[in-house]
DNA sequence: ACCTGAACACCGTTCAAGT
DNA sequence: ACCTGAACACCGTTCAAGT
């Protein structure tokens, strides 16, 4: 009856616009989004974009919000203990971004969005139910999120600069030889830890550092 | 007697074309600095630019090395407790990216480069001297450099959105105030945070975490 | 060897004109 | 109300032509 339900079928909507841009985004990276590329796959010209979004920021920010929202929605971490809890959500959260590069920019561009307060309020209620006291909730809150976005952000760089066909393991294996050959003298850290370098799985690597952020909060409860 | 020494004082090198980005950089963000601004800043054209820079993405590159390098030589981190060394080291870094916000953006798309490699180094060089045992000193690192960077780079990204004029205790204000109306029953944590969120210091936040992550690494100690 | 600056192939965004 | 697509003001990069 209302106005909404008469529109033709095929009309532009907001939401049919980032449905479509997060396709571009996912097949062609954030180089692929254009407003030009984005018309012509909705059969219409780059101004009628216009009429439903005020710009390209704020399409990337609708984009984001959808992927992660979506991806909360399928995070089952409810009755787990509180700690296997923020390791499930941390998790999911840097498997989105590792499926949408594009996302990991995106979000220190806009970190208020409704989704992303999901996500922090999620984190925040469990270190509450940890019992860590009130004193320093908030900055163990900050540290964990900080980190899970930070890091989950520089994987989706790395997987952004690499090129399209290489896998993972031999980019790893070309930086950690050339830190096997760095001066020994200046660099006898970096020379030792090579190996572990080619070695290492980002995730587990990820997920390491959420358990040594969670023990360094065990100190405080 | 080389033909460097004989060149114009005013020729154009890769070192006088870095420096004028930099400046371009800090005067007016990443989004100032185009060939056609530097070109016109050193009285040239811009093809004359390209032929001591392959692109813009290595004069980025170059700009943010020498910018990094730069901040490294002047931290006095030498004597110190391990623990202190790493305060001081993640610290100049945090300043030096609050200053220079293109430098947060730029680093996660070359983490190999040479600055970024001294750091590195130093962080793992303290851990090491911490007797971080063998097993979990590299993850020990990864974590803390990945927090390093990344709490940098947000904190870079925060001041990049902010409008140039108002001050970041009022958009903290903003921001508090719309978690502090959430829905009670959706966001308790966030509601409860708010308060502390308005009040916080970016800078002694970021250090809670370095010291968070400290502590989670005396747990393998 | 190094510099010039017009030209090329793109962008995001606007807007008069249509339906 | 919504859509069209040419036009505007930019980009990074290239390249023939100069010195």
């Amino acid at each position: 009856m209302t106005k909404r339900t008469e529109r033709r079928a095929d009309a532009l909507s907001k939401e049919k616009i980032v449905a479509a841009a997060i396709l571009l985004l996912d097949a062609e990276g954030e180089g692929g989004l254009t407003f030009r590329a984005l018309a012509s796959r909705l059969a219409t010209g780059s101004g009628a974009i216009y009429w439903h979004v005020a710009d390209k920021g704020e399409l990337l920010a609708a984009a984001t919000d959808h992927v992660v929202t979506r991806a909360m929605s399928a995070i089952e971490a409810g009755g787990a203990d509180p700690r296997d809890a923020i390791r499930t959500i941390a998790l999911g959260m840097f498997d989105t971004i590792d499926a949408h590069p594009w996302v990991g920019a995106q979000f220190s561009r806009a970190p208020w969005q409704p989704a992303m307060l999901r996500v922090f309020e999620a984190i925040g209620a469990r270190l509450w139910q940890l019992g860590v006291p009130e004193g320093a909730r908030f900055n163990a809150w900050s540290t964990l999120v900080t980190y899970i976005f930070g890091a989950a952000g520089q994987n989706a760089a790395n997987a952004r600069l690499q090129a399209p066909g290489t896998d993972r393991s031999a980019a790893l294996a070309d930086i950690a030889g050339g830190w096997s050959r760095l001066d020994a003298a200046e660099y006898p850290f970096l020379r030792q830890v090579a190996p572990q370098l080619a070695a290492h799985d980002d995730r587990d690597q990820f997920l390491a550092g959420v358990d040594l952020i969670l023990a360094g909060i065990g100190t405080v409860l």
